[in-house]
DNA sequence: AGCTATTCATAAGG
DNA sequence: TCCTTATGAATAGCT
């Protein structure tokens, strides 16, 4: 474009990004504007931003009936899509929408540490972030306690060598787990 | 654009407006995935030619999962929003591809930050992981913090707009500051 | 938010 | 449809 070739890849400064952000998506809007005149075509576009912001351009009617067109559209094409809501889908279904709704938390508080404070987090969100943050405190312990008692046993195990006939009392019993067994958190 | 400036309207001639639809759709196209990719935006764009053909574009995850969030954002923001079943109903093993995808997306958001896999770290590195996340928490606390004492605040006013008089005595001090400023710990 | 130097997109023509 | 080219548009880097 200008004063610079572009490289086509995440622009990791936040402020040039968001700058970015801002005049391509008003370029963008203004091109689908432009080919559905003047092409008689009919378009949708929604941008989500990184922080979940919705930007969104639906030409001619509205965006649930250009929605509802493309389902069917879509679905001639793909015969196999499930039509009937089965109450066991159904529960999957759902499930699925909580952990996407977790995801996107984790995310907006990745996208807040890496923007330095762009995002604007409500308090139940926070509340999700911090129980997660909790769960990975948990598994990088885990995995610190899991190296160290190997070494513990190693060292004892060198100790033994060591002293054929011994009489050394371990400090940490390591014949039971150390640690909570990996995988009872689950994100 | 080239060779003459456009007008904003049809192009009458079906042969010039194919032409146009052709290159200009393609451009539309280029430049929502730029978008995506340069500002981390996540992006749909469906097209219908005059003549009833479908093109689209979908960056990160399926164009049913931008519906399904589209719709669950708009939902909110419009209450009178169509509410009836709407046949949305996506196949599990489709949904399961986007929910990891963004897993993927994730990850990779925690592997830039601390650069490094989690499965293969070494102790040290496990220090490091771990002094991050108790700096999340810090700033997550942080926030929640802020929000609570921002309320706080406000209840407080609204007391005292209520009671002319006071003789209320506020439980939790906020004239000095509750939290530490933020930007102490920094990555 | 404006400004300009550049790069990009593309209308017209072959 | 693809290539070329002249020219209008978009926009990156600054301020």
């Amino acid at each position: 474009m200008a004063r610079g070739k572009v490289q086509l890849k995440r622009i990791e400064n936040p402020v040039h990004r968001q700058v970015t952000f801002c005049k391509r998506r008003a370029g963008l809007l203004k091109k689908a504007k432009e080919l559905s005149v003047l092409c008689d075509a009919e378009i949708g576009l929604v941008i989500f931003s990184a922080h979940g912001k919705l930007y969104e351009l639906a030409t001619k009617g509205s965006m649930q009936g250009l929605i509802e067109k493309y389902l069917k559209f879509t679905r001639g094409t793909q015969p196999e899509a499930i039509t009937e809501p089965h109450p066991l889908v159904m529960d999957a279904k759902e499930e699925a929408n909580v952990i996407k709704q977790e995801i996107e938390t984790l995310q907006k508080g990745i996208r807040y540490l890496f923007g330095g404070g762009l995002g604007t987090m409500a308090m139940d969100e926070l509340q999700v972030l911090e129980k997660n943050l909790e769960i990975w405190m948990y598994h990088v312990r885990s995995m610190k306690m899991n190296i160290m008692s190997e070494e513990i046993q190693a060292l004892r195990d060198k100790v033994l060598e060591n002293t054929s006939v011994s009489n050394f009392v371990p400090l940490v019993d390591t014949s039971y787990p150390l640690i909570i067994q990996d995988g009872i958190f689950q994100l």
